[in-house]
DNA sequence: ATGCGTAATGCACACGTGTACATTACAGAT
DNA sequence: ATCTGTAATGTACACGTGTGCATTACGCAT
């Protein structure tokens, strides 16, 4: 820590400089294509920086003056495919904008998401994309104050800044009418975050809406963390009663996966015992059986914009979002539709054979 | 880019400074807790630096000299559950160790691949991870020597650095035995990568050696881009053939969901028309029909190994890896043993009812 | 009063880069 | 021979931070 000169020193300008009998001023302008340069000079300049094995030194850049080029993008789980999804269409906008990535796994921790933040705040970073934690510390929302930020998939109340969401109660109200057209009447929603996020909130409250038009209906509700053990242990803990849904909404593919286990385990069958519309479209819902129903997400579209508005492109005029203002902010909100992609994985309760 | 200040200029040590009329020396020393200055010095500098927002400049502790705490890992397709994993792991053990991980996306493009190995390398990073491209740019190989680097997963001829390795030879000789084993007459491998990755050579060669030992089978091979399409567009043209092979050897599991695809659509069943065997194991494979069989690799072990190395953390004595030399080089290759995990998609061919 | 040791602080420089400004060189016009 | 304009290069500073060295202040012993 304590005076200790850089161990592997590369060639700098000055070096190049000196073996040129220049001063460094010509190299830096003659690297940067400057005019003033003479085009002898030029050459001799960038074959003696190719042959020392001259990198540029991008903190130093960055210290002049230039701005950064960097634009993160802190995402809570990167096995989840949802987020993959998103990163992969996030890295393509940026790379095509000819900034640089950085993904940060925060896993749903708000101290390493403090961390993660702190960091590219301190690396002067050019903006910032977000799918905050539920118990967000008010110290990263302060930091976020500082840099172009917008917010993705969720929305935090202490973080000021645009939203990018899906529109998440549409999206669990079209999912249980679903199943309560079907004459489901025990049905039960297993979904992510907690009071403090919109994807908590937004779609316990679809779900709640669908069920109030169906009086003779009742539904069961468990929010808890974004991982496939929360659903395996709350199926198990349903399945085991004698009053078990007949139909559960996921709110994440994740808890399909484990509400899978546990269907299985408890020796019951999709669809024949318990139908599942699922949350988000991973590629193997389609070859899962007869395939798995579920609400799919614009994620591409999702990504895109919120990289856009990032990097301050053009927004393309995509499958048009509905923007609203965020009251008592500057902040706005745009919602992009869902979609019910119908699969095999519901059917009447008690029907055997699916219609295929 | 001329003469411009930057935008959002945040205070910094000299306007503390300026704001408590003392040196920026002592503000510095103050906020690194030196033993140098007076309690309540320190006490009323951080109080200012708290209430002004004071940000420290990560470039401008670099350019002093202090080591970048950067971390770089290139992968090639973050929508692959195998790298997704892999990422997740590396990115605990560093965060850890109390550095920063930056993910970068090659997506098998060379030109991105060498984009982001420059930037890591101009940013000064401590280490790079890295899962090379088929056709590498030789300038991408001159810049990683410039790096402490470790190459994951697949070995580059023209990357001088160490390795960790699954063993991908035995593999798919594994595999390969298995289903030759069950009676299957012909079989088939759908692999990725290219003759210049190890995990297209060392998987081939493995399914190769395997047929070897049955005389009477015969074998074919497709290598391509490790996307789902191409798994669907290789399975469907071998299952539109007469002389189809009734087992399948795949070597991604994004060939996995192609081929699934594929067999469903030409009116096929696993496993009673054709056997699979997967390679790695996301969770879905489990519990997909009876289960896919599959190769596990010790994903977990060896990106933790491959991020310990770079962080100079003491390795762990995991499951141990075979260790050996690369000829005609420094480096040493860290081949971690992979496991036949038998599930219910492959029986002996022409056999309606699975054992279970 | 002088000397001395220690605690606290200021001064000045270095890191690598880019650029405004000064300087030099030289060709052409007067 | 002198002036003017242009092309090419050098000089010097700034960015924000950390640290070696000099300096100040002060208490205490001589």
């Amino acid at each position: 820590m304590a005076g200790l000169k850089r161990t592997r020193n590369g060639p700098t300008i000055k070096d190049i400089a000196a073996e040129l009998g220049v001063s460094h001023a010509t190299v830096s302008r003659a690297l940067n294509d400057s005019p003033l340069i003479g085009t002898g000079t030029k050459e001799r300049v960038r074959a003696a920086a190719a042959s020392m094995g001259y990198i540029p030194d991008a903190a130093a850049k960055v210290m002049r003056g230039a701005q950064s080029n960097i634009v993160g993008f802190i995402l809570p789980d990167v096995e989840n495919h949802f987020y993959s999804a998103i990163a992969r269409s996030i890295a393509e906008t940026v790379a095509a904008s000819g900034m640089q990535l950085v993904l940060a796994i925060s896993e749903d921790d708000p101290d390493l998401e403090l961390r993660h933040v702190r960091a590219l705040c301190e690396a002067r970073t050019r903006g910032i994309i977000i799918t905050p934690v539920a118990d967000l510390r008010p110290e990263t929302a302060d930091l976020l104050r500082n840099v172009p930020c917008k917010q993705l998939v969720r929305r935090h109340p202490l973080v000021e800044a645009d939203v990018v969401v899906a529109d998440d109660t549409t999206a669990t109200f079209q999912a249980g009418r679903r199943l309560l057209e079907l004459g489901h009447k025990r049905i039960a929603y297993i979904g992510g975050g907690s009071e403090t996020l919109s994807t908590g909130t937004a779609r316990v409250e679809g779900f709640r809406r669908a069920v109030a038009g169906f009086p003779d209906a009742t539904a069961a509700v468990a929010l808890g963390p974004p991982k496939p053990e929360f659903g395996y242990k709350t199926a198990i803990s349903w399945l085991g009663t004698s009053d078990r849904p007949s139909g559960i909404v996921l709110g994440s593919s994740r808890f399909t996966l484990g509400t899978l286990n546990a269907i299985r385990e408890t020796g019951f069958e999709v669809p024949r015992d318990i139908s599942l519309i699922g949350y988000d479209d991973p590629d193997w819902f389609e070859f899962w059986g007869s395939g798995i129903t579920t609400i799919a997400l614009p994620i591409r579209e999702m990504a895109v914009t919120a990289a856009s508005m990032v990097c301050e492109l053009p927004l393309e005029a995509t499958r048009g979002p509905s923007i609203s203002k965020i009251p008592g902010t500057e902040a706005h909100e745009l919602t992009f539709p869902v979609r019910l992609v119908e699969r095999g994985s519901d059917t009447p309760p008690g029907c055997a054979n699916p219609a295929q």
